[in-house]
DNA sequence: ATGTTCCGGTTGACCTGTCAACCTAAAAAT
DNA sequence: ATTTTTAGGTTGACAGGTCAACCGGAACAT
């Protein structure tokens, strides 16, 4: 890191220090090296995959559990899974009785698309934690969980 | 922690995984805290916020500056400025001569503006790393400029 | 049974972020 | 001196995220 001209010094004391900040600026270039992955190899948007990703995590699941799980946008996703099922990589299934729900999984073209996908998206997160110890990782993960549970209050 | 239901871990072993999804779960949640309490004591957007802390850390910048520095969009930038100059809270000096660079800085009003809301977010920032050791902050930032670095490399 | 509440899902409006083209002035090249 | 390149900044178009109103069916109360 530390890649910035002479004059990021300037800056240092003022902003660095926000966790909030650093956490920011690493996600933004996160997110925009795995957009450009998925757009040199399918055409797929993030937010397609994410999806794709949960359903295939939950294997069969409603909109509204993975709304849970992922605490992603209502809307986002309900217009998400209609491009989805539109292109033939989901599967929805209105499940009447219980409560209308809609039972989405992957089809079989959107099997064979995550998996081939997800190879990619695994050996690049094997590329960003190469240099990052199993003992350092979960002291990672165990900030990032205190951080989550801290955004929680409102007021703050 | 882990205030979802039991099905949660249903996705645990698919998702949690990838250090970008919990990354980007946690980022969301502390922008909308953010917003929401920019909102409650000011008419700032999170992105006028980080503007204006931008300037004040910076004490003098041109917009050339604080984009090498933040990596923001030059765009949004651009927009953010003007809107905070047509506010009244920041001046833009043509500098002319040097490149015809615009020397920003903040102007009276917006500077009693930083310092109030600064307050706010200094108290947020202690509430969110209350419970978070400075060996621990340590080693989170380590492997967030480790994980920064990785995403360097466009071909991932 | 019927009206009320609740919940899963959809839609539209709006706001923010991102990309790329463009303008203009300064600097460098010839 | 004139042309070309480079850099700061602006703008427009569009994709993506966010909010809130809304729809319709299930569950529940009376």
């Amino acid at each position: 890191m530390r890649n910035a001209p002479a004059n990021k010094d300037r800056f240092a004391a003022g902003l660095d220090s926000f966790v909030t900040f650093r956490l920011g600026q690493v996600q933004n270039r996160l997110n925009a090296q795995a957009a450009h992955v998925l757009r040199a190899r399918s055409s797929l948007s993030l937010t397609e995959w994410r999806v794709i990703s949960l359903i295939n995590a939950a294997g069969r699941a409603s909109a509204a559990e993975l709304l849970r799980v992922s605490r992603m946008d209502k809307g986002q996703l309900s217009r998400t899974v209609k491009s989805l099922v539109a292109k033939g990589i989901v599967n929805g299934e209105v499940e009447t009785g219980t409560r209308r729900q809609t039972v989405l999984s992957l089809s079989a073209d959107g099997k064979r698309l995550h998996d081939r996908i997800v190879a990619v998206m695994l050996e690049r997160q094997r590329h960003l934690t190469g240099g990052i110890s199993d003992r350092e990782l979960e002291a990672f993960y165990s900030v990032l969980d205190r951080l989550s549970a801290a955004s929680e209050r409102r007021e703050f």
